[in-house]
DNA sequence: TTCCGTGCAAAAATTTTGCATCATC
DNA sequence: GATGATGCAAAATTTTTGCACGGAA
């Protein structure tokens, strides 16, 4: 968590490299996904700017996770339930996910899967383990 | 393929002991599903579904996916973009998502992660592995 | 006959878009 | 000052729900 402002800082530079502007509102949301421990929803988001940015519009907040996307820096992960979540960590690594709840957690693994660099006539990237199970909640609370 | 006639029994038998009735439309619901070479939305199905019962309401077909998926014989999978999609096969195994289109199709691989039955407190019952890249099509069609 | 499941339509929730204004470069 | 981003409100899309009717057990 230590290194949201080194995160932030490189968020600038590569905006300046790309020409996009540099907005309050833009790096409110990144920062917002970078403090998030979990995976918010959109609208978790922007409950949470508007802590900072009263006035700021969920438009933008839709917009802004939208270019975060497409250049890199937030990936879309959707596993469970009805809205889209994202997830500032977009290095190689792994969730598991509460079949019943939707709760998703990060998780570190031991093994590693070996992918070929094409598959299927796809240019293969990166990968992610989903491992699915009960979380404690669920665990105790186990009616139906 | 040649199996959804005996996965679609084991659905009635399934039915039977929980105590669920067999309707047509949910019969179609999860033949459309199983017969299904990719991943379709809730709208695709729904289409589908209308070729054999041209009455049948949308609300029902998202009504019989919530109950397949409460009863363990769909999952939902919803990597990109903003509808759900649906998935028959529940079995453990994987998926090739391009990062641009969002195209998705299964796959096989070889190697296998251990998971450890307990994890951050989850119960664990199972993962898959998401391989993300570039699809045939996109990687022809560049243009950023 | 008894209920559960369906269809329809309305409501709710989620996401996108148009446009005038504002802020960054 | 030019251009791109924002806020607002409206539209579009996706999902859920209430209720009366119909069909499966």
């Amino acid at each position: 968590m230590q290194n949201v402002r080194e995160r932030l800082e490189l968020f600038v530079k590569k905006c300046k490299e790309i020409g996009l502007k540099i907005t309050p509102q833009r790096l409110a949301v990144y920062e917002v996904l970078l403090k998030s421990p979990n995976h918010p929803t959109v609208e978790e988001i922007y409950e949470e700017v508007k802590k900072m940015y009263p006035y700021v519009s969920l438009a933008t907040v839709y917009r802004t996770l939208e270019t975060l996307e497409r250049i890199g820096l937030v990936r879309r992960v959707c596993f469970w339930g009805n809205s889209a979540r994202y997830d500032a960590n977009t290095s190689e690594h792994h969730h598991l996910i509460c079949e019943r709840c939707g709760k998703i957690e990060d998780i570190e693994l031991d093994d590693r899967i070996s992918v070929p660099p094409e598959l299927k006539g796809f240019k293969t990237e990166s990968y992610s383990v989903n491992v699915y199970g009960l979380c404690p909640d669920c665990r105790s609370n186990l009616p139906s």
